[in-house]
DNA sequence: GATTGCAAGAATGTCAGACAATCCGCTTGA
DNA sequence: TCAAGCGGATTGTCTGACATTCTTGCAATC
């Protein structure tokens, strides 16, 4: 029986899809940040009504995706180095706990799986598409995340990797970032298939250091 | 000059003032875990409209403070032991970096705080205000977060111990808990105060643990 | 020329009311 | 006893409205 087997099926309502939308919207950098969202613009772009958009944005707030100003309306944050660096640092603490759990509890099944979305990452890599590599290296690490034995964990890591998305689209558009990427991911892939929880949290913590001054790099190269 | 003096004020609107006054409706224990929240109930009992409730109860939904199943409305989770535990580690996780990293920056002013805060929670411990407990730990929490150097800690962990807060209120209200958690914040409180950044992380790993060893318990005893 | 003040327009915050779709509990019938 | 069905309750969503606040362009002033 597989074990993740959901029999409920969830309907969907308006302001679930809408927020979908925009979440993917913003990641794939539609929005400039600083930009600000006129809600009549994005209801009649959306074919919504503005109460049920209104719903969605707050849906978004809370995930720190979007900022409300009251009496200014929502608009895309302009995410500060410092803000960053707090956000790789507290990712680094998650993903090396989360590496160095799924190193000794993932199944066979779900290694096989990670190994797919490595090889999904090294085609992306080659390709000059850098949406599906931020997003191919988004599932490697949902994989990874989805079997350290704890949902928090994944949900909380889930939050702020969609945060930074802006800088990691950046960063895996320059020269030579996704090469080693991909191999510091293999690196990451490697102690876990061989079940070493010290050599996977250690592979993890450099790669999070890596893409972080892949990120301050990118940043600074383009104010 | 405060550092943090901010010239920005900042106007409150329905919907902010609704999410506080819920938040701190839940957190007292004004819900029953499981319970549903009935839209034109609280829209009378807080004299707003609908639309604005809702979207105070999407901000609360984000969070994690409520759960919205489409087309059944809004309700307080029962928070299962399972996912209890998982925020209890990642609480861990975090509270122990925190306070490592506060015994190395801490400012005078804001130690003599945390030893103001440790008196506040003496003081709680010895009366029978359980809610007052809870709070007053939650204060002295909250110094170590916010001196720790990285504001997404200190967010990440407010919205965890949030989602605990009736774990935390139950377990405060144990035979002899109180006490030994004072025992224990002292110990976390000296250790910042010698600058010891290792005791620190240790005196806190052990809060925790206890802390949550007294959450299982009383959520046995009373099921 | 730079700054201030002001007025028109745009955008948001909030509300009231409406209606269809869905869910829940109760009655009814087998 | 159990299934079917019905009615009230509740939610999802929309339309429309209006006061408040922000923005912007222009004129007036120093």
């Amino acid at each position: 029986m597989p074990p993740d087997l959901n029999l409920r099926i969830s309907p969907r309502s308006v302001q679930r899809e809408t927020v979908d939308k925009l979440r993917l919207a913003i990641f794939s950098g539609m929005f400039q940040p600083g930009s600000r969202l006129i809600e009549s613009q994005l209801c009649t772009q959306l074919g919504i009504s503005r109460p049920s958009l209104r719903e969605a944005l707050r849906s978004l707030e809370a995930e720190r995706l979007i900022e409300i100003v009251p009496n200014r309306g929502p608009s895309i944050p302009a995410l500060s180095w410092e803000v960053a660096t707090a956000i790789y640092e507290v990712r680094e603490l998650l993903e090396v706990e989360a590496a160095g759990r799924c190193a000794s509890r993932i199944s066979p099944d779900q290694l096989h799986e990670l190994e797919k979305s490595l090889s999904a990452f090294k085609a992306a890599a080659s390709s000059n598409d850098s949406l599906a590599r931020v997003m191919t290296a988004a599932d490697f690490y949902s994989i990874i995340l989805a079997n350290c034995g704890n949902p928090i964990l994944e949900e909380v890591h889930r939050g702020l990797v969609a945060r930074i998305s802006f800088f990691r689209g950046r960063s895996m558009s320059l020269e030579g970032r996704a090469q080693s990427s991909l191999s510091e991911m293999r690196e990451i892939f490697e102690s876990i298939a061989a079940g070493d929880e010290k050599a996977a949290r250690e592979a993890s913590r450099q790669h999070v250091l890596k893409a972080k001054a892949a990120a301050k790099i990118s940043m600074d190269s383009k104010p």
